[in-house]
DNA sequence: TCGGATGAAATTGCATTCATTTTTTTGGCG
DNA sequence: CGCCAAAAAAATGAATGCAATTTCATCCGA
């Protein structure tokens, strides 16, 4: 009656969230949550999601319990749940968390990469780089992330590829991929970085690597903060409820 | 009826899985896995453990769940819940993600860190080293275990110390303590990188720290695997069951 | 008109119930 | 005696029900 699914991309952390009612739910919340349709703070009442998600509240809640224990959703107590709001402070402390996880994605990466998954790698690049000369932001930012997910991949650490999952969905919840149009400088800075990056996966070099992904994020970061704190506070004072 | 409770530790994850059946009964369960106190890949029915915390199942599968995406039991449709056990590829995996996290802090701490945290650390060091002397395995572990917690929240980053957390305790499932017994080379040097991590955090050497502690982790992980394949081997024919 | 109290409605937390699947037991047969 | 099939028992997944809490609306007095 509700909905079709056959999406069989597996749970963010475990394996072992198969498919069930539950498990359907938690990924279509999690995706629905992460894509921002959700205003962070907002409140949301089991039932329009039980109605939306033509489910009982027993699934859904179960759901909303492991979105809890990831860091997306907050719960207070006979308050309900509502999307957790990411401040700068936090911002920056997912920052550094991530940047660590990429560091050791590219050590691990160039000890046991393929050369088949470099050249994958290294085509990407290339075409991001295409994209960059033309200024196309949304063409340059999906192959970025390509790039990071597959130094990721390569790996080979199946913890690591769930953690570093979750983090980029609790990030990838606000949208600093605008920086770039206004940030001339920082997207010249991200070309040249991602050069190096790929030098360094080029000759195996892992803590260069290691050290050049750190570097990144935290560049990253920086750029992220500036305009994010602005638009933080503007998003706080609008759909922050009261307590 | 059920339970007491007071304890006020925060969950692991985040401060928002507040007091409630739920919360209560997820961080009992954790404990109780995390100490080893049912046998990986043992089945675990709900009734048993819900008449042991004295719930219905509703806030136990939920706490369950939960568990699940942390990582430290296993949901197996239709067929319950036991608890993940370990393989030794997945150890190596845990010990380089803990170590990047490990890592990680020791940077942050070089940046962070106050005079009475590190005056607090530097005192652990020597007690540790005292039980070192005197081969007191307990107490030194104990010490051990103290100082990395402390770096980790000298770093002044909840993300990571909730990450840390949650990895510290897929790993304490795994005793490796006892490998230092046997292997007193591999104490020596454990003790021998403490002189260079307590050396680098009193220089504020972040990079420094950084490699060291991510070195250490390491070299544990490679003294835990040897035992831990052994056992790990030896468990999963005595308690892993049938599919 | 504003602020606060009061009661109704809605929402949440948990227990219980029901349908389905799995596991165990039982019985028949080789 | 062992092996497989079928039925009974148990366990799980999800929905519903109910008590407790919160939220919202209304009303009263200042």
């Amino acid at each position: 009656m509700q909905s079709d699914s056959g999406d069989l991309r597996l749970s963010a952390q475990v394996t072992s969230l198969v498919r069930s009612l539950h498990g359907e739910v938690l990924e279509r919340l999690r995706d629905f949550i992460v894509e921002g349709n959700i205003l962070p703070g907002a409140r949301i009442p089991e039932r329009l999601l039980c109605d939306r998600f033509g489910i009982s509240r027993t699934p859904l809640r179960e759901a909303l319990k492991v979105l809890a224990s990831e860091g997306l959703v907050e719960l207070l107590p006979n308050r309900g749940a509502r999307v957790r709001l990411i401040d700068g402070q936090e911002l920056v402390e997912l920052f550094d968390v991530m940047g660590c996880l990429e560091a050791l994605a590219g050590r691990l990466a160039c000890e046991k990469i393929t050369p088949g998954e470099f050249d994958a790698i290294e085509r990407l690049h290339h075409e991001m780089y295409g994209h960059y000369l033309q200024r196309n932001l949304h063409g340059y930012f999906a192959c970025n992330q390509a790039i990071h997910d597959r130094i990721v991949l390569a790996a080979d650490n199946a913890t690591l590829r769930a953690t570093y999952t979750n983090f980029a969905g609790r990030l990838r919840r606000v949208r600093y991929a605008a920086n770039l149009d206004a940030d001339r400088d920082r997207w010249g800075e991200a070309m040249r970085e991602h050069e190096e990056i790929l030098d360094a996966l080029r000759r195996r070099a892992g803590d260069a690597l290691s050290d050049i992904l750190f570097r990144h994020l935290r560049n990253k970061r920086r750029a992220a903060v500036h305009r994010e704190t602005e638009t933080l506070l503007c998003n706080a004072t609008l759909t922050a409820t009261k307590r």
